[in-house]
DNA sequence: ACTATACTTCGTTATCTGGCGAAGTATTGT
DNA sequence: ACAATACTTCGCCAGATAACGAAGTATAGT
């Protein structure tokens, strides 16, 4: 129960919910997720940690990224049964739509250019 | 995604989803859902609010009585994945278990009885 | 060694949430 | 008409949460 809990409240907030979704398509590195969010570092940082907590996305370090992604094969029944189900509600959600356009942009830019978000 | 976000919250309670839990065995009138949960009738009155906004409860009046239960089939794909994804998460978590046991108690409980609840 | 970059942790603040009891509404029984 | 029951709404309070900026950690480049 307290680990379905943690993934429940994990999801219940839309900029979270977002980040999940962002990551269907591939790993993404903490600057790029700021980028999508339009939030502090900090605050996305605390997102991502809960996300984490919630056993909703692993990270995996490279020189001074860190790049998050959704679970492996691993993960518990109940993260994948949660990604399932974000996924087939979310699928054609205007929001998500919008923001895989938008991922799509960022993904494009070079990581000189993404990482001036700190400034933005 | 305002659909999807009222579930996800509404389901980021453990009260909550015990009784979303509770009523796969079919309908159930407040004040059993009172005595299976052990909190005042005004918060959980409140608790039956929020499940019933994001589309998880629907409720029938009879009397002085006011029955809740899952949807039917008319209901949104995403809560009937949601109700779905809890089911296979939860099936055998100890305090589902527990609970399952108790509301085997309650339902043979006569209203009179029951309703003392209040009290209690 | 020093600077810059990428990210996290900490401390603060405003808002949201879950809990209760008291008061209100609706229905039933006398 | 009146009292009792079942439930909801309202007002309140304590604790949780999301946001930020500042400070801290770690790695890369000069």
């Amino acid at each position: 129960m307290r680990e379905f809990m943690a993934i429940t409240k994990a999801l219940a907030d839309e900029n979270r919910t977002r980040v999940v979704m962002f990551l269907r398509g591939g790993e993404m590195c903490v600057c790029q997720i700021v980028e999508m969010l339009g939030l502090a570092p900090s605050t996305v940082s605390k997102h991502l940690d809960i996300l984490h907590q919630a056993g909703l996305v692993e990270s995996r370090k490279e020189g001074r990224w860190i790049y998050y992604r959704l679970p492996e094969a691993g993960a518990s029944a109940a993260v994948h049964g949660a990604i399932r189900w974000l996924a087939a509600s979310l699928d054609k959600d205007p929001q998500v739509l919008q923001d895989a356009r938008r991922l799509a942009k960022v993904c494009k830019m070079s990581k000189e250019d993404l990482c001036l978000c700190y400034k933005g």
